[in-house]
DNA sequence: CCCGCGATCTTGGCATCGACTAGTTGGTGC
DNA sequence: GCACCAACTAGTCGATGCCAAGATCGCGGG
């Protein structure tokens, strides 16, 4: 268990990460720095290009972590029990608030390298389940085709996820919680008709 | 009108953020760099601090733009007739693919300031615009609550039209052009179930 | 035991950027 | 024709991203 002094760091990789997220969460992805991010884990000001090669790279591995947090959201939702598309939209919407920074990389294609191979799996992942989750639902609550309902409830919970924390609805959503909303408008486009 | 010579620039203001609507049309805000912007507009590399003030003055300035020109397409469709929320989507999700320089930075606030009063009064503006749409739609289609059915509305536009122009929806939509998807998927939740 | 070798980290340097200050130009109103 | 002011130029500073070269550490083979 080393202390903090070696010349070698332990876990760098993961302190440039975990500082890129409060960075991130805190100031938003513009004023991300990689000297910044040295100072903040102790280390000179190139080490972290060891681990990630630019600045690119730590944003594409946070990315990658993003990808891997809401899947892993994704997954326990299917495991629990009946498909559930609401359940996967609120877990949706909590992560993005509960994950910004991940949330804000994850679908930035400007600030990422998009081709990055385990980029494109862990996405492959995330929308594969999304696409279960949708499918499982019955035709007579979703409509005939699987691929428009899809489309359709990501499109719903990701704008609510990214107006909500653009501070878009708060005029619209007074002062109910996030969850709560997005849960009353899924059942408003999802849910039957009387 | 002006040869380019002349030692006063006739419009840099113009000139400036058409040629940083280019550069984040083309390569994203964060290579957006004013020094880059001052050579494309051939004056001198503080130039444009004098209309702009700083780098967050060039994007709150697009920002307010861009509500302008969705606005603009808004009052469009509610002048034109009836009430017509899926135009109204449909013109959003327009926009936001005929303008993704605007789109960028309108909702992307740690990019521009926030707080600038002609911001906000654009933002209240097409915020206003969106509301009325809503509500005059009769209400057995989009339920009692009218907040309510314009986040949810909002949402699905914007979430459709962010998904989109990151790529996200390629698989799911295939060849069809994307406002014709779009259109598919407002059909599917707010259009009346058989 | 120690030696060498790769992984990890440091130091130094260069081009570029944002922002600040001081100075220059030229049109407009009086 | 003159004074003033907005528009623009020129020079500078600290900070950044990225690259190259060197230092340190730790692990395994002899």
């Amino acid at each position: 268990m080393p202390g903090a002094r070696s010349y070698h760091h332990g876990d760098l990789r993961r302190a440039v990460l975990d500082a890129a997220i409060d960075v991130i969460t805190t100031e938003g992805p513009g004023s991300l720095s990689l000297r910044d991010l040295a100072r903040r884990a102790g280390v000179s000001h190139a080490a972290p290009a060891h681990h990630f090669t630019d600045k690119a790279g730590v944003l594409t591995a946070l990315a990658v972590e993003g990808h891997e947090l809401l899947g892993d959201a994704f997954a326990d939702v299917l495991d629990a029990g009946p498909a559930q598309l609401q359940e996967l939209g609120v877990r949706y919407v909590r992560f993005a608030l509960q994950h910004p920074a991940h949330f804000e990389v994850m679908f930035r294609p400007d600030l990422h390298r998009r081709d990055s191979p385990e980029l494109l799996a862990a996405q492959e992942r995330t929308g594969g389940l999304l696409r279960a989750g949708v499918a499982a639902v019955p035709a007579d609550r979703r409509g005939q085709d699987t691929e428009l309902a899809t489309i359709a409830a990501w499109s719903l919970a990701h704008g609510f996820a990214s107006l909500w924390r653009g501070d878009n609805l708060g005029r619209l959503a007074g002062r109910r919680p996030p969850e709560e909303v997005f849960r009353a408008a899924a059942e408003l486009l999802f849910g039957q008709r009387p």
